[in-house]
DNA sequence: GATCGATGATTTTTT
DNA sequence: ATCATCGATC
């Protein structure tokens, strides 16, 4: 067990050697927060715990699968039982072992966010709720909200103060009605009805309570109430939890994650072991300082100083550019940069506040031919044709799944327009059958529909009932699936339908089949129910390959848990990061600065933090300020650059805006409207051109930079073209262009 | 019931 | 700017 131990320092040995009873970490960010993690499970296997006992909660499937990894190789055992998943996973599987007790269907369907939508749209039109008045998504959020807070609609009715959430009140009850009538469950309902079925049932309680001996919670600051309350029923037989977190990365407020739980977890467990883990494994000192000075900004944190031994590193590179497509182009050049430094581009990582920043990135790096990788946003699995065929899966497992069943009744054509759903939903409800079921009851289905439509909804019905038959035998998913797409011809439906995209589409379809496929491997012969299910709880995050040599695109959310050698962060401006809608709040503030001090303790190496000072926003351009958060990183830790805009960049798009917008006047009127920061001390006029760079000169063509010397007039650079050898040019007279 | 074109919302982040 | 939804027309 030494061995275990011997490479730990004697913080991280503590917290992994720590008593029973509640523990809680607090480790920032790099400080070997998931190694403690793991090998506190292996600590506690090797002192007579099997691995039957523990439960362990991660973020998100990703770190699970990291994690049974680590813990295996720990204790080189590769098959041991281990619980080790998110909440969401952990619950769906309580759920289905004794979804009886909450008269739930043990084949329930999970639904996401899209599919919530989907029959909100159905609520909303049973309950003659105008959906112009009221928005979907909106009282989406606001079910959301309360299942997060164990608010039942009734205790929901009593909160409710204006018109507008009566209204939605009353949305939410219809909705919980519906979901349970498609024998369906939603994110929010597989931690919300776990919750429920340990606290109604007591033997249930027990035996999960007694089961788990030791409760282990990572990234804690990010858990809900909901969670917290579920940890402590889970706890409540031993008191053995183990959790882990960090204040200061606590970006999921907008989901209901309560740091309080963090700040307040040694009132909720009474004898608290506290350990606290400062020495940074990751980044350089450079780095490291700029994210302490500034989260340092921040009232609400219980306060840490986080060090390192490592060297100080680079400055990090804070850049303008003109306008996102600029920004992009840098990115590119930041790319082959870094690679001319002896960087792999599977090092390189770039991030963005939202989703709708990557792609002007992915058609430069397309562009320029640079291999990526979007990790998240258009996930797979939200793709039309992929939610089309898993829709038929969905429907075969469930005919109780209306949703499903409205998704594709009509797709591809059959014929079967609105009136006719309707009509056969109606008929459904009204003789308590699920719709899928109806084929055995054409009697009432040729007196709710009329003759022709009847024939039309019998024989896709009739298709349905072989596919069941099917999944009811034990046919192996990837042959159902087989069977699907040929029993409705989507092939040619897809080529058919849009003959542009169909390349791409059928290549998504083989993908799934692929997916489904590989299920059938690994799982030895799942089920149908346990392929859907994995596909609800998994995103593709999980698809982060590693050294796949490609550059990787992300949210600032997604990256979180990860690390990187370089990273650019893309869009520091205000407005966007902190984003315009969290920035008129304090609160709101400070999880956005958080967000931005996750973003730069994910570099270990290399940080560049680029804006735009100009953005296209619904089509118009819009100006964007540099972050504030920019001016709290101190500037000796920065190498500030502004591109020169005079002959970089192509002609102006109105000459008057460009020259108004970077007159004395006009930076004046900027640096009064932004807070008194560093920001504006030295906007040195840096030379876009580095090293290693192609460019192209008027008479002597094409050449690659060798040195680059002096800055704004006293620009030299010295190129080796490929037809004339090596010259010294000044670009003040001579132009040289960049080649993208 | 399907198709075409106009209209209006949309962008915060995800299990 | 782009996408989804809605309405009018076939």
């Amino acid at each position: 067990m030494t061995d275990l131990l011997e490479s730990l320092n004697s913080a991280q040995r503590a917290a992994v050697t720590a008593p029973d009873g509640p523990v809680l970490v607090v480790a920032g960010a790099g400080s070997g927060k998931t190694r403690v993690l793991t090998t506190r499970v292996a600590w506690l296997l090797e002192h007579g715990v099997y691995p039957s006992q523990v439960l362990a909660y991660t973020f998100t499937n990703r770190a699970a699968n990291q994690m049974k990894e680590r813990v295996a190789t720990l204790v080189g055992e590769t098959n041991a039982p281990f619980w080790i998943g998110t909440f969401h996973a952990t619950g769906a599987r309580i759920l289905r072992s004794h979804a009886d007790r909450l008269g739930l269907a043990r084949d329930f369907a999970i639904y996401d966010t899209d599919d919530q939508k989907r029959l909100l749209k159905n609520v909303f039109a049973d309950l003659n709720v105008d959906a112009k008045q009221f928005a979907i998504p909106a009282a989406r959020a606001a079910i959301s909200t309360w299942k997060n807070e164990d608010d039942s609609p009734e205790q929901a009715r009593s909160k409710a103060k204006t018109f507008v959430e009566e209204t939605y009140v009353k949305v939410y009850e219809g909705y919980q009605k519906a979901l349970r009538a498609c024998k369906a469950v939603d994110f929010d309902d597989l931690i919300l009805e776990t919750v429920h079925l340990l606290e109604t049932c007591d033997d249930v309680r027990d035996l999960y309570a007694g089961k788990f001996r030791h409760v282990l919670v990572d990234e804690f600051q990010d858990t809900n109430a909901l969670q917290l309350l579920l940890v402590r029923l889970l706890s409540s037989v031993h008191g053995n939890v183990f959790v882990v977190g960090d204040d200061d990365q606590s970006i999921y407020g907008w989901r209901g994650a309560r740091v309080e739980n963090m700040l307040e977890f040694e009132q909720h467990f009474p004898g608290t072991h506290l350990y606290r883990l400062e020495q940074n494994y990751r980044s350089v000192g450079i780095i490291l300082d700029a994210a302490n000075a500034l989260i340092a900004n921040n009232k609400r944190r219980k306060g840490k100083n986080l060090w390192t031994e490592a060297a100080r590193g680079d400055p990090i590179s804070v850049e303008e550019h003109l306008d996102a497509e600029d920004e992009a182009a840098r990115v590119v050049e930041i790319v082959r940069r870094e690679q001319s430094l002896g960087r792999e581009r599977g090092d390189i990582t770039v991030m963005y506040r939202t989703n709708a920043q990557s792609r002007l990135l992915e058609d430069a790096l397309r562009r320029a031919r640079v291999p990526h990788q979007v990790v998240g946003s258009v996930q797979f699995y939200e793709r039309r044709e992929i939610r089309d065929l898993l829709a038929y899966l969905k429907l075969t497992a469930n005919p109780a799944d209306e949703v499903s069943l409205q998704r594709i009744i009509n797709q591809p054509k059959r014929k079967i327009g609105d009136t006719t759903v309707s009509r056969l939903l109606a008929c459904a409800r009204e003789h308590a059958i699920a719709a899928g079921d109806l084929v055995m009851r054409s009697d009432l289905l040729r007196d709710a529909l009329g003759p022709a439509a009847a024939q039309r909804v019998l024989q896709f019905l009739g298709q349905l009932a072989a596919w069941r038959r099917d999944a009811a035998d034990g046919k192996p998913v990837p042959a159902l699936l087989e069977r699907i797409i040929a029993d409705i011809q989507y092939e040619a439906f897809l080529r058919d339908d849009e003959p542009e995209t169909a390349l791409g589409r059928l290549e998504n379809v083989a993908e799934l089949l692929n997916g489904a496929h590989a299920f059938h491997e690994a799982a030895d012969g799942g089920t149908l129910v346990q392929f859907l299910e994995q596909i609800a709880l998994v995103a593709d995050q999980d698809a982060i390959r590693d050294g796949e040599g490609a550059v990787r695109l992300m949210t600032v959310h997604t990256a979180k848990g990860l690390e990187f050698p370089v990273v650019v962060v893309t869009g520091c401006e205000d407005d966007l990061l902190p984003h315009a809608t969290s920035s008129d709040t304090a609160a709101g503030v400070e999880e956005e600065r958080r967000l931005f001090y996750v973003a730069l303790t994910r570099a270990r190496t290399r940080l560049y933090l680029l804006h735009a000072a100009r953005r296209r926003r619904y089509g118009a351009y819009e100006d964007s300020l540099p972050s504030r958060f920019l001016g709290e990183i101190p500037a000796e830790l920065c190498e500030r650059r502004q591109i020169d805009h005079g002959w970089r960049l192509p002609p102006p798009r109105t000459a008057s805006a460009d020259a108004d917008r970077y007159s004395a006047s006009a930076i004046a009127g900027r640096r009064a409207r932004s807070p008194a920061s560093s920001w504006d001390r030295d906007v040195a006029q840096v030379s876009p051109f580095y090293e290693g760079q192609t460019v192209v000169h008027a008479s002597f063509g094409a050449g690659t930079v060798v040195r680059v010397e002096g800055a704004g007039d006293d620009l030299e650079v010295t190129v080796e073209f490929l037809d004339h050898g090596r010259k010294h040019i000044l670009p003040r007279f001579a132009p040289l262009h960049p080649v993208d």
